[in-house]
DNA sequence: CCCTTTGTTCTATTAGTTATAGAACAAACC
DNA sequence: GGTTTGTTCTATAACTAATAGAACAAAGGG
């Protein structure tokens, strides 16, 4: 998995990270059982702070998308996917649609924005083929 | 339009301001034209500074989302459309939709989702009617 | 059993953001 | 002329982001 972090960027580095593992596990690159590097061995890589690799893990953690052990190290957990998007998500879904709306886009132009990328994350996924 | 704000919310007060002025625009609910009321009524209203409204102003100022004058306050401008998503919208569409996806949740209930919170904003659309 | 690896926890510091506060300025309108 | 409105300035307190260093705790390998 290659991360790619903008120390200058108005985005939180431990964000970007987050958001980049985020993104690979629904590319399907990272799959349940997949490890992580260690929070040291990431942050040098970077050339941050390890303690930033570890907000970043913290929050997959609390989201329920890795699971931390010592000496294992994190490593991906399978998601269940058998509620929908939470009212958190809906709500964060809204304004971010809203904005588009707003500046005038038609909504079927919004729409085939998300299908072209909801599509981009099943390219990766292993699919069973007979 | 009704704006409410939660003081001990977790997301800035500013922020909340002006996605709720987002939506409201792309609900229909404030049109080209529409005046907003002035910072200082507006934060005298929710009790809070009206320097915190002059920022949420201000950003939908640099969003072109409304023109600003000396007496004439705070007007919504016409959305003109003519150009898709931004790359920057794109991007955060992107994280946000992998975010459900790395739960588990399928594309097809996303994309549901996304298309019945764009179906919302049409209610209150004005169409013409012949 | 020792030692290394790994996450966990603690304190501390610097820089930036959020929100408040007060004051003053500038233009537009009645 | 005075009121209304956005604009700009300084200042402050509380919080967040990132860095830094140190130490602890458990798991596993040689």
């Amino acid at each position: 998995m290659i991360l790619n972090v903008d120390l200058a960027g108005a985005v939180p580095i431990y964000q970007q990270i987050r958001d980049q593992i985020v993104e690979a596990i629904a590319h399907g690159e990272l799959v349940d059982g997949s490890s992580l590097p260690p929070t040291r061995t990431l942050a040098a890589d970077f050339g941050i702070n390890f303690h930033t690799v570890n907000k970043a893990y913290d929050l997959l953690r609390q989201e329920g998308l890795i699971r931390l052990n010592r000496k294992t190290g994190a490593v991906v957990t399978a998601a269940a996917g058998d509620q929908g998007p939470t009212a958190e998500w809906t709500a964060r879904a809204r304004t971010l649609l809203a904005e588009a709306v707003a500046r005038g886009i038609p909504a079927d132009d919004v729409l085939q924005t998300c299908r072209t990328l909801l599509d981009s994350f099943g390219a990766t996924q292993q699919e069973d083929m007979p």
